[in-house]
RNA sequence: GGCGGUAUCGUCUAGGGGCUAGGACGCCAGAUUCUCAAUCUGGUAACCCGGGUUCGAUUCCCGGUACCGCUACCA
């Protein structure tokens, strides 16, 4: 609608906090409808408020944002170092009388609303007051004016929103909308002390930035008519909006701090992979249209459109999302894999170089061993420790499961000379030892393989027993063996 | 309070004037097994309510309700 060219959109995160997964499925939307449409995707941070403002926080978002593959062709820009711009687009609108000064106290016009909130105790009488009540500022007399100059009273500069008509604007997702211009406010745009509200800034800058598509959360719906009166009274085309149901936690309010994890850190550190994240992000609140449930990015890409994008809130599952992350935990190619093992086991202080070189493939085979049964990456090195390190204790489930017969100890020790004695080490070598000591003994196999199990790894969770003694190899199998002996003692 | 938006299994969703309302997660059961997962099979479960319009509404319209958002010199 506004650009021929090729379509740019922006994502816009206030360093107020972490990237939470709010921005960060906003994000993806509008990296995938950019790299969907061959167009630019630009970052922007807007950090104009100086009380909430975190600068620290803003690589910890850029972070985030390339562990999700959100990669951004411009930016980031911030909107502290462009104050000049919306200074001037202030006094621009100041002139040509489509905003007005304002000599009041910050907190004292409130559109006569706060009065309604200050009274807000559960009394049901509540005054009703006409929630666009212009600021009396907005008929102050040349004079007066001239005197609050004089003496000195800092100005904020509102915008003199029209008493009477309607705005429209386009929305993408929900479609033509109109609003009645008394049912707006009398916006601020620049704050008293020079820095410019959200309102005043994305407009500015949208413009400067020749943004075709905002593409945005729907707590911004009801602000975008202030928007298109903005880009009005500035000359300029508006964009089309694109406005995405927000995410809401369990108890269907929106997503914040209270519920927990939420910011995008949180699941990074948690292990998840982040094609799986995005895969299930981008399932919230758009739908491919089909039962498509798996979608791998380049597929995400080549189906995105805004047209698929729902109305209503989602509530964040995480079980979902766990369910994803093992999807591809399973099915990835193994190499693509590694990366996040190697990760995760230096993280854990378990990891060897020979394994990314000489030993590379026996760690591709363990990890192929290991991933059917994990879920989130720490898998590897919680119930899989076992396959890394010698130092890991046996789980007391574990024991109290599988180490109760008396005889166990005796047994075990028997396979480990059995195997100690196996001229060649392979699953069936393996698998014919235990068994005919089993039938020796007149015991069922199962008992014997659940108590080496636990002496192999000190799980009971883990993959079948003689594929996990290939991958440890004879000696460190027959040693552990010998090593578990006293603690299978019945005490 | 005002204004606006939304409403399909518990959750994410498909669909749409006539369908056994589809899929996925979860949950339950069975199969499998060497533990635990995974896997396979089967099952459970939904159109918010009331009026219209219509031969026929879950679908279209209106009202109600619920929820969400906005109503800041936050973004």
């Amino acid at each position: 609608m506004s650009s021929p060219g090729k379509p740019r959109v922006r994502f816009a995160p206030s360093p107020t906090g972490y990237l939470h997964v709010g921005g960060a499925r906003t994000a993806l939307f509008n990296w995938l409808f950019a790299r969907h449409e061959g167009g630019t995707f630009v970052l922007r941070v807007e950090d104009t408020d100086v009380e909430r403002n975190r600068p620290e926080l803003v690589d910890g978002i850029l972070e985030s944002l390339r562990w999700l593959g959100v990669e951004w062709d411009e930016g980031p820009y911030f909107q502290s170092k462009r104050l000049e711009m919306y200074r001037a687009a202030a006094e621009r609108l100041l002139t040509s009388g489509a905003a007005y000064a304002c000599y009041c106290k910050p907190t004292q016009y409130a559109g006569g609303d706060a009065v309604v909130q200050n009274t807000d105790e559960g009394d049901a009488e509540q005054p009703k007051v006409a929630r666009s009540a212009p600021c009396p500022c907005r008929n102050l007399t040349a004079e007066e004016r001239a005197g609050n100059e004089r003496a000195g009273l800092p100005r904020a500069i509102r915008f003199a929103v029209p008493r009477s008509g309607v705005t429209r604007f386009d929305d993408a997702v929900f479609g033509a909308r109109e609003v009645q211009n008394v049912e707006i406010e009398d916006f601020v745009l620049l704050r008293s002390n020079g820095l410019p509200t959200y309102q005043l800034g994305v407009v500015v800058d949208d413009v400067d930035m020749r943004i075709t598509h905002v593409i945005r959360g729907a707590d911004h719906l009801s602000n975008t008519p202030k928007q298109a009166l903005l880009y009005q009274a500035l000359g300029a085309t508006p964009p089309i909006f694109a406005h995405v149901p927000l995410i809401l936690g369990p108890d269907r309010t929106r997503l914040s701090k209270r519920h927990g994890t939420t910011s995008v850190g949180s699941y990074t550190e948690e292990g998840f992979l982040p094609e799986a994240f995005r895969n299930f992000l981008t399932l919230l609140g758009w739908s491919p249209g089909d039962d498509s449930e798996f979608l791998r990015t380049p597929e995400l890409v080549e189906r995105f459109s805004l047209a698929n994008v729902s109305r209503t809130n989602a509530i964040f599952d995480r079980a979902k999302l766990e369910w994803f992350n093992m999807q591809y935990l399973h099915n990835l190619p193994v190499g693509e894999l590694l990366p996040y093992v190697e990760a995760e086991l230096r993280h854990a202080g378990l990891w060897r170089d020979e394994w990314a070189s000489s030993e590379r493939a026996w760690l591709e085979r363990t990890v192929d061993l290991i991933r059917p049964r994990t879920r989130l990456m720490k898998d590897f090195s919680t119930w899989a420790r076992g396959f890394f390190t010698d130092a890991f204790e046996y789980e007391t489930e574990a024991r109290e499961k599988f180490w109760k017969d008396e005889r166990l100890p005796a047994f075990l020790g028997k396979l480990a000379d059995a195997l100690a004695a196996l001229p060649d080490w392979n699953h069936d070598a393996c698998d014919h030892a235990l068994r005919e000591l089993a039938a020796a003994e007149g015991v069922k196999a199962g008992l014997l393989i659940n108590a080496a199990r636990v002496a192999l790894l000190g799980r009971a969770v883990a993959p079948p027993l003689f594929d996990t003694m290939l991958a440890l190899g004879k000696e460190r199998v027959v040693g552990r063996l010998r090593r578990a002996l006293p603690a299978v003692a019945p005490r």
